[in-house]
DNA sequence: GTTTAATTTAAACACACGTTTAAATCAGAG
DNA sequence: CTCTGATTTAAACGTGTGTTTAAATTAAAC
């Protein structure tokens, strides 16, 4: 068998970024094999469909920092009792070392996941459940646990709102850092940006629930 | 002069809520004109192009919106010192208001902003500031205001922290309010989601700013 | 009733898309 | 070297898109 074959990467490559800059469906297969320098055919000959183009880039980075991620809250129980502050914060470094793996891969993963959660129809948190569903519920236990004043309904909510938060300011990432700059003078990179965004999140999630 | 006419308002019904509902590019123009009972060629017709049809069916709402939503954030400041919550919550009304201009005009307006917000790759963004500008900074004044603490290149994120929240949790909130029933028997119409976000959304605002 | 302008209609246009095909090329095994 | 299977390539396919055209129809003005 020949496999020289460094296509497959080149494709995934251009299409993550692609993707990440301007949504699935604006980003045509033609784009990513010229930016990619490969032939059109070769997309349908090494992943089958587009669809399944897509899903392989969100897995190549989801399968690095899921793990990682639930690894990183596991962790953080071993010792006392972490706050959502500190559960969040841990979720910063697996996010960060995906800047190892590729160059602005923090920012291309959140924004990828931004795209995916808003274009897709529901369909990403289906394949994310399925697929990464135990890293995931590590994940909703320990930020239940840390809020148990937080009913599991009002929580199911919050989880949420903070997913919206998450997603939209990075899929507008970009826009906003420039607008930042122009208005504020205040330059930020992505990990500026998540540091901002945690105390914030944990603010949300754990309010008291208001019986008015 | 002929001018019976209600083609354009059959086709800002039927675009409205397919846009809500798919998003604007999943939006055929031959999907929306076959709901609307109208001839193809009529939305370029009436309205020039999809893109104007957009702006369109968006103006239509925030031209009822916006200076209501403005009027209220005023009105309230002319007691003493509102809080966060209630600068969001004086905002219900005028949501809530659509609904009687509109069956489920609540949750159309706010998914079509989502949707907006989410797809027009800032362009929208541009739309609402320089067409709704001064209400919307009416808004961002009565927020800064009650919450002094706050800097103000840290109140620019942290209000689209919310933007993002609520324009995300509006872009699925059929899905959410479904998952919601079946995980915990619970129903939710819009106005019991924007209720349960608003505290949410105060809290994280206002959270001190933390120098770590 | 005739004229005039606005509107509606069916058809076609031009283009971009994802996908498929079949031939050409390549690399490794025997 | 030869053969075999994997990969790459150029071309075409079929479909759906927003938009345009030119004729038909409608409604109001004179």
């Amino acid at each position: 068998m020949a496999n020289r074959s460094d296509t497959k990467t080149r494709i995934l490559d251009a299409a993550e970024k692609l993707f990440a800059e301007r949504g699935f469906s604006e980003t045509s297969l033609r784009l990513i094999t010229s930016k990619a320098e490969v032939n059109l055919a070769s997309v349908n000959y090494h992943f089958g469909s587009k669809k399944e183009l897509i899903r392989a880039v969100l897995a190549r980075y989801l399968d690095r920092f899921m793990p990682e991620a639930s690894d990183a809250v596991v962790q953080l129980k071993q010792g006392s009792e972490p706050s959502l502050n500190e559960i969040f914060s841990s979720l910063v470094k697996p996010l960060l070392e995906l800047n190892k793996f590729k160059a602005d891969g923090t920012r291309t993963f959140l924004q990828l996941l931004g795209r995916g959660y808003i274009e897709s129809q529901g369909h990403l948190r289906w394949f994310i459940t399925t697929h990464y569903g135990e890293h995931l519920s590590e994940f909703v236990k320990a930020v239940a646990e840390s809020a148990p004043h937080i009913p599991p309904a009002e929580m199911f909510w919050r989880l949420h709102f903070t997913l919206g938060t998450v997603v939209f300011t990075m899929a507008s990432a970009d826009a906003l850092t420039e607008i930042a700059e122009a208005d504020f003078n205040e330059h930020n990179d992505i990990e500026a940006v998540i540091r901002k965004v945690i105390p914030y999140l944990a603010a949300g999630v754990a309010v008291p629930v208001t019986t008015q």
